[in-house]
DNA sequence: TAAAAAAAGTGTTATAAAGTGCGTTAAAAG
DNA sequence: CTTTTAACGCACTTTATAACACTTTTTTTA
């Protein structure tokens, strides 16, 4: 599951993956879909349930005492929303007015989506361009220092 | 049961939780959910009842000489409201003045019920968000050293 | 101490907003 | 030219919230 789209949201905030991923989605018997904040950037990673199952189970034992754990924690599992998501159907799904606004797509009807293989990351585009350009982005966090305990998670 | 959610309180301090956790409580058979202080941050904790009953039993036989066991003793038994709670009702649950005054939520009408999983947090809206952009808050305590009693023990 | 008043808690209903499902049209791909 | 896909519009359903009525508990005061 990889590569560029530049999907459309519709009136009430809801877009369908390209049918390209169809097969995917299928052969993988997913059924749901999360969507949550990306802990750098102005963007939204989008999970497929299995895949969200593994990181939310493996980031909520983690000690939330140290309070980068625990930050992780509030933007990740704190901003998730679950989607039951039909493959064989229009594999719509919804994204929240929160999310929207963490993304900067408030105002957008177009977004990006981008395949990263085992998840998706929504983009807004001028934000993506940017980026994809080399330029930096007022909001985003680089220098977060990781905890030992997480150093082996990628989200 | 992930994600924000920002909803009202009515006239009487109460609140009730989204429908679409819904088929998390009836499937987990809940029928109690406790609401208690959060030991760190100006925030309260709402545990399902059977994760309720987990982590009190363990809390309450730790041994209570040392200070630090004895404050969270304090903190999390001494202000615990237990509700009942019918899964395929209304889901409603009464927040008592003293919670509301400790999470900074005694004038709000408007909450943030942020879904972390197995439980949920309850912050007041500007606290929350100011979290979220990074900021420290004047109530948080984050330089608890914890017993080796309670070091695996998540609250 | 008992009655009255006030406050706190519980439950019901109505309505506006948010979310969902599906058919149609337009555009793109084969 | 046919088939598939994306985008849009509309109708329906569900949900959240405020308003209201009623019951129980607590406080006041006669």
């Amino acid at each position: 599951m990889f590569g560029f789209n530049n999907i459309s949201l519709d009136k009430k905030s809801r877009f369908s993956f390209p049918a390209k991923y169809r097969d995917a989605f299928v052969n993988s018997n997913e059924n749901q879909i999360v969507i949550t904040k990306d802990p750098q950037y102005p963007a939204l990673k989008v999970y497929l349930g299995s895949e969200w199952d593994q990181i939310s189970t493996k980031l909520s034992s983690l000690q939330g005492l140290d309070p980068v754990v625990r930050n992780l924690q509030w933007t990740i599992l704190g901003n998730a929303s679950v989607c039951d998501f039909e493959p064989t159907g229009r594999m719509q799904v919804l994204i929240s007015a929160d999310l929207k606004k963490y993304a900067q797509i408030e105002e957008a009807n177009r977004i990006c989506l981008i395949g990263m293989g085992n998840k998706f990351e929504i983009w807004n585009q001028e934000n993506w361009e940017q980026r994809q350009t080399g330029g930096s982005l007022a909001t985003e966090i680089l220098d977060i220092v990781l905890p030992e305990s997480i150093k082996d998670m990628s989200f």
